[in-house]
DNA sequence: TTTAGTGCAAACACTTTGCAAAGTA
DNA sequence: TACTTTGCAAAGTGTTTGCACTAAA
């Protein structure tokens, strides 16, 4: 079922075409990167290839279930494979260093929040912010009250 | 305690100004808001106010520990007093509500990321997306797979 | 008076849109 | 051929920056 999604393109009345075929292979390729980076991908093999249809691109892969997006930070989202095995984003924000960890690792979380709250936590959608371990190491908790 | 704040300003140098306490004063008062809200909170006392000294007001009270920001989707950050009670978001993508809950809510995901990783999670900083509990009794669990 | 902060306008990063030309089915 | 998709360029958000002027200390 490598090239299923072809199918389910033609399905549908879209069209598969090779700037579509190149954004999905650099998706996949790349593992989680953002529309300029997929861009750069794709035009190494077309150069010719429209940021703006990269983001076209990204937008129809992604209602069609086969990629996704999160956001790890301020600047642009990051898309990966939806087949790929999900997983949380832990992002370091002294460092911007990216962990991913597997969604065992939140089970405890999305259940109680389904529990107690009727949600259901888009587990691939989600990321979580602090300090990695070795930041930690580096300079052991000091908060941000007056340093003076 | 409730003024202290002006103090920690000068003593590390800064200056205590109207567009300063107006910015603090509107996100005590929004709860969470994005720069453009509270700008506009802002002109309501003082229209002359530009936007580009809220985004300069907010880096500084970031940068003091008085306020903090959340990504709660993909536009403008949302800013809150640092000060209040820590909380986290549960965002529905499909309705955009937005649900605050308690930190116990995630204290199990917090240990477990401690304990398994080494990570110090940011829980002030921390969003959950997915669907709320009334998307799901609107429409059942269907998934982005081929619909017919 | 001295130095930091503000307003303004221009520059930026990221994304979206309109439209004619090109390409898929 | 018929209709979708692309490339291009321009317009849109949200945010940052340089600089002369204003104001806090």
């Amino acid at each position: 079922m490598t090239q299923a999604w072809d199918k389910t393109l033609r399905a549908r009345g879209y069209r598969v075409t090779p700037q579509r075929q190149l954004v999905l292979a650099a998706v996949t390729k790349l593992e989680h990167a953002t529309p300029e980076e997929i861009w750069a991908d794709v035009q190494q093999t077309a150069s010719g290839v429209n940021i703006s249809t990269i983001y076209r691109a990204l937008e129809l892969l992604e209602q069609l279930g086969l990629v996704t997006h999160t956001h790890l930070g301020h600047g642009a989202p990051s898309y990966h494979l939806a087949a790929d095995a999900e997983h949380v984003h832990l992002v370091c924000s002294e460092c911007g260093r990216i962990t991913e960890v597997p969604p065992e690792a939140v089970a405890p979380l999305v259940s109680a929040l389904e529990r107690n709250h009727g949600f259901q936590t888009d587990v691939g959608h989600l990321t979580v912010f602090g300090r990695c371990e070795s930041c930690q190491a580096d300079a052991p908790a000091s908060g941000p009250g007056p340093t003076a």
